[in-house]
DNA sequence: TTGTATGCGTTATCAA
DNA sequence: TTGATAACGCATACAA
């Protein structure tokens, strides 16, 4: 209850008698100190419950804050949860602490977190850039040493590194496998804004499948969804037209969880589906859902990586990292289209 | 390239022949400053990047640091990165900055995190406990006027505020419910360790529930698993006993993971099915997946509110804070025995 | 084996 | 309206 000012070097010192460089060189087991010594000043760290308080050491030391710092658009996005924990498991091994935090796909939450990150001297940044920020304000950090490596999206306005699915090829294979059932009319649910990268490079594949196949571009075809309401909303409007696709590929998770329904719903079990991303339960749905499937903890991992590299000395060009994706059949994507 | 120092306050002041403090007054908006000055001053700092160092400040003006940290024990978890962005959101409006790490479920990982919190003088800690984990050591921090609040699970060892959801009673009423639809042998698959706090308070709940109907508790019928492997397996095994269960009762989200596909690749859609914590697409399957709703954002808020009642002078004794769930009916768990 | 003087980048205090 | 000085908690350099 006492509410008292925490315990600092010196009054651990005082309290055994010594001087606070002491207690110090007991801490951190730099420089010689008698058994004796040690094991008052350990007593009296227990009892006064002492904590080094990093702030001051890091400022002296002049050294960076111990901690690498995550950006995310959504916490409850699950393929951001899987992201951070590939991070997690390679910063961990090398003594860094993972810090996270949400920019709610706000620009100026994505600014004022990564300011808040940056005054804390952390040892390295990683961003998934939310919608719509640009990054130039960071070139003068990584100048100055800071690694800083983008996820999932690249920087817009840096030159940095980046590591990101591989967003075309995959939607290009996914459309070229309900292509290849027989389908040709195609529909495409993409991500929202529809200038978001994810979803201007899966649109590209898109496309680039349509062209490889002769098929030409419709864009009373394409609608945009974030969530799952809004997405089966387009897809029921897209079902409901007068000339409707036979096949609809679905470019992101979230949008998928409201496709998936609408399609159910509506008893349309004739319709053939390829999702971006894979979900949970996928495998269990009648038909099973195909899905071109992420690997988000491989993206943290490799993120991470770049980190590391940088931060070990590697001065070299800034390099954009590509993921592999890849197609898996359920039965959903399967489907040939009515005759 | 440069790779050179980074700019501070003197170097800022310098630059524009005014001393460090003015330099100060004039980020801080503490202070009179001629507009002529502050001009020049943020030009300045403008032009060099300068970047205040909050480690120093934060020493200087001997408050915490204006974060609040939040412990859990997966980051791949929706759940916690759920309950994470109600903590968010809550904090976020208060100006104070969620930082987050996961322990992996592992005591020591989880010490070494806090402790990498606590030297950096956060203004307060949540954390949903790893297993096994005990918080003695946090006493005097909470004592010192820290705001520790446990989430999920609460401490070990430590009278401190919690905030956990109705596990005991949400599982009496999904149990309850599989009897009221007939169902004798009801089996239950928990987590793993069985220590897990959850894990007992679930399986409290579906004795109670059979006691109340005046039902004997079978231990043939208890399983346990945290990933949908092992989840599924366990089921299976449940089902090809000499006197199976008609239904299951799974008592984590990972498990049920598992125990949905075991289920539909068995065939077996007459075993009635409720699942502790909701699932995407749970509405689609078929028959849709009867759950016990947990509400993971209201848990995070209601956590974070806690902290800022305690960072506000809150002094009573500590709380535990029970969020309700609730059942979702939607005809898995309606399902009636065979005759 | 131990201690003293000094400085990290910032702000509080007091004076100009 | 501005500046000089000291201090926050700790570690470095050097001396004892």
């Amino acid at each position: 209850m006492a509410q008292s000012r925490r315990p600092t070097l010196a009054d651990v010192a005082s309290r055994v008698g010594v001087s606070a460089k002491t207690v110090s060189r007991v801490l951190n087991e730099d420089g010689p100190v008698s058994d004796a010594t040690r094991a008052k000043v350990l007593a009296a760290v227990d009892e006064l419950g002492f904590r080094p308080n990093l702030m001051a050491r890091n400022m002296r030391v002049g050294a960076r804050d111990s901690t690498v710092a995550l950006v995310v658009p959504e916490m409850g996005n699950p393929f951001f949860g899987t992201v951070a924990g590939g991070v997690e498991d390679v910063v961990r091994d090398r003594g860094l602490t993972l810090l996270m935090g949400s920019s709610a796909e706000d620009e100026q939450s994505e600014l004022s977190l990564i300011t808040a990150f940056l005054a804390r001297r952390i040892s390295g940044l990683l961003v998934v850039p939310a919608t719509g920020a640009h990054h130039r304000y960071l070139r003068r950090e990584r100048d100055g040493g800071l690694p800083v490596v983008f996820l999932d999206r690249p920087a817009a306005g840096l030159a940095a590194d980046a590591v990101v699915s591989e967003n075309e090829e995959g939607a290009r294979a996914g459309v070229a496998h309900l292509i290849a059932h027989g389908h040709r009319r195609v529909a495409f649910v993409g991500d929202r804004p529809a200038t978001l990268y994810t979803r201007k490079m899966r649109q590209r594949g898109y496309r680039a499948a349509l062209s490889a196949a002769g098929i030409p571009y419709d864009p009373t075809l394409v609608a945009s969804a974030h969530d799952p309401y809004t997405a089966g909303v387009a897809v029921r409007r897209l079902l409901d037209s007068p000339s409707p696709p036979t096949a609809v590929f679905c470019g992101n998770n979230f949008a998928s969880l409201g496709v998936v329904p609408a399609l159910a719903e509506a008893g349309r079990r004739d319709v053939a589906l390829v999702c971006f991303d894979d979900l949970p339960l996928a495998a269990v749905l009648e038909p099973g859902l195909t899905v071109v499937a992420q690997d988000p903890a491989a993206i943290g991992r490799a993120a991470a990586e770049r980190v590391l590299a940088r931060l070990g000395g590697d001065r070299s060009a800034a390099r954009t990292v590509m993921v592999p994706v890849r197609v898996i059949e359920r039965g959903s994507g399967e489907l040939a289209p009515p005759d």
